[in-house]
DNA sequence: TGCTAAATGAAAATAGTTATCATTTAAGAC
DNA sequence: GTCTTAAATGATAACTATTTTCATTTAGCA
C-alpha cells in the first residue's frame, strides 16, 4: 500500500475509533491533507474539492481541519501573512524550507537538528514539547528565472 | 550607553535618513519595541502607550510596526494561532523558546545552528535568506506551578 | 426502516489588520 | 520665528481569514 493510502487509511481509522463520522466530504478533505505534497492552503483544499463537492462549504473544510489538528493528523503552518498551509502527511513538527518566489516547500532531512534539540534543552531548562523550523529563500528554479 | 538606547538611536537615525518624521507617538513606539525583553503584542504596545497619549490610535501602532519592518529594524514573529509578537532589539532571525502555559519567549545562543544552516544550504540547493526557528515547551516555572 | 447525535451549508459574527479621509504636525525654506 | 507642505495621526470603515450559529441533512447503529 502506498504512503498515501496508509496515511488515509490511518486517519479514517483513528477518526472512526474516536466516534466520528465518515462523510464524504470529510473522507475527500482527508484524501487531498494525505496525498498533497505542496502544503495546500484552506482555499487550495476548498477549490480542489469544488468539483466534486459543487455545495461544499468552506466552513466544513475548516471545521474538519480542526477536528484534524486536534487528533494529531495534520500539521499547521501559519506564517506571518495570514496564510496557514497544512500538512497531512507528515504530522509531526519537521523542517521546511521555503522558496519565497513560488511558494514552493521542501522537507529537508537534517541530521544535524538532533544536535540542536539536545542543546536547547540543556540551555533553557524548558520542557521542549513541539518546535518549528522553517528556511526561507530561492529554490534553484526561481534563481534561474531571474538569471535570464 | 546601554544596549537599547542605542538601538533606540539607530532607529531614529535611519528613520531621519530615510525621511521619515520624528513624532513623538512614533518615538514612543520605538522605545517600547527597544526596551521591551518580552517580545510584545501589538495590543501590549497600545496598552503601554495609553498613559503618556489616551487618543492614541491603535491604527498608528500598527502603521509604525509596518513601517519599522519594511526598514529591517523589527522581527515580526507570526503564530498560528494569529498572535504576532514583535522584536525591536534583536532585528536578525534567532531561535526562540516559548513557554506554552505563560507565553513567555527566550532567546538562547544555540552553537549548534550554524551546522544546521550549512547543512540546509548544502541539501537543498536553495539561496537561504533567512529563517525562523521557535521551540515550544513549559518554562521551569509553570513546570514547578503544575506540580504543587 | 427508524432514530439520534453528529455533520453540513449558508450566512452572520468575530478578530486582527489595513485602508480611507479629514485634520494635525514635523521639519525644512524663507 | 513664521510659512509651507508632505507626512503622520485619529477615528472609523473596510477587509480577510476564521469561527459560530442555526436550521437541515445524514452516517451509523438498533
Amino acid at each position: 500500500m502506498p504512503g498515501h493510502k496508509k496515511r488515509v487509511a490511518a486517519i479514517i481509522q483513528k477518526l472512526k475509533h474516536k466516534g466520528h463520522k465518515i462523510t464524504p466530504q470529510r473522507l475527500a478533505i482527508v484524501k487531498i491533507l494525505a496525498i498533497s505534497k505542496g502544503h495546500p492552503s484552506v482555499e487550495d483544499i476548498y477549490e480542489q474539492l469544488k468539483t466534486d463537492f459543487p455545495f461544499m462549504s468552506l466552513a466544513t473544510v475548516y471545521r474538519n481541519i480542526v477536528l484534524f489538528k486536534s487528533l494529531g493528523e495534520v500539521l499547521e503552518l501559519g506564517f506571518p501573512d495570514g496564510s496557514n498551509r497544512y500538512d497531512g502527511s507528515t504530522p509531526v513538527p519537521h523542517p521546511h524550507v521555503i522558496c519565497m518566489a513560488c511558494k514552493t516547500i521542501v522537507d529537508p532531512e537534517l541530521d544535524s537538528l538532533d544536535d540542536l534539540k539536545k542543546e536547547v534543552a540543556r540551555k533553557t531548562d524548558f520542557k521542549i514539547l513541539t518546535h518549528r523550523l522553517d528556511f526561507f529563500g530561492i529554490c534553484r528554479r526561481c534563481l534561474a528565472k531571474k538569471e535570464q
